[in-house]
DNA sequence: ATAAACCTTTGAGTTAAGTCCAAGGTCAAC
DNA sequence: GTTGACCTTGGACTTAACTCAAAGGTTTAT
């Protein structure tokens, strides 16, 4: 039995997280004390786990809210469904990669192109690339 | 000179653009109207277009306002200045890739494990790993 | 008995880069 | 002389995931 500070800095997370956790849906805390404190329980802790390991991995909270109602109702899903989800995460996070490895070489190309000497800018092919007018 | 709409219109971006690019600092119209219309002048439209390029590569707003400082007083600043600025925003890609690119294997890692299969997902893999209590 | 450390709720603020709305003024065409 | 397209301002709203503040109640230790 855990009171919201302690869970909190056992996780190494903010109080407000889980108040904001509750709030939406991700974590109710077991039960409440005689003067209304929340009380977790070792089931809300080891889901509290499952949300970090899963925010870790890099799934939004609304795609772990998705992945917890699985979890609680895994006789109504298939294998398909979860490996679904998660090969479809894995295919938007790639097309971000390339995203970004283009803009890298972008940048990587303007930057080869400078000079990079002490002297004023006003050659700088880093600005005339980007005031050309093509 | 142009009126609001035409250049956004020409630049296919949005006037309230232009308006919040102005609040911003980032682009303010050589005139007004004699009845309080924003009038951009030829000098506008390339600064516009050196900002939609430089966003285009991947510079934020802020970034972009500190590129046009530059610009506008080349002869105070050096092409190492300039690269500087470029490379570091080049380290910072690539950090953000390196970080997707695990959070990519991770992912494969976790579907590869999963049988994908139309059966009830009470073995599976995935959510089993998510659960672990490591 | 009182101070420190905890807890409660409600509600607002943060970041980035816009987007949308309402209420009204202006300009061109027919 | 009246539509309709355009412009003005100010301010609210959007997304994501918190984070903080205010004003007050509870627990624990001294
Ligand atoms: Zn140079
Ligand atoms: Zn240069
Ligand atoms: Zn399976
Ligand atoms: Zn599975």
């Amino acid at each position: 039995m855990y009171r919201i500070g302690e869970l909190a800095k056992l996780n190494q997370i903010n109080a407000d997280t889980l108040r904001y956790y509750e709030k939406n849906g991700l974590l109710k805390p077991s039960g409440r004390s005689a003067s209304g404190y929340r009380v977790y329980n070792d089931a809300d802790a080891q889901q509290l786990r499952f949300i970090l390991r899963a925010k870790a991995i890099g799934f939004s909270l609304t795609e772990i809210q998705e992945l917890l109602e699985i979890d609680h109702n895994r006789a109504q899903w298939a294998c398909q469904d979860v490996k679904g989800m998660v090969e479809a995460k894995a295919v938007l996070i790639q097309t971000k990669i390339d995203e970004l490895v283009q803009f890298r070489d972008s940048l990587q190309h303007l930057a080869d192109a400078c000079c990079g000497g002490p002297e004023s800018a006003e050659h700088c092919s880093i600005l005339d690339a980007l005031e050309a007018n093509s």
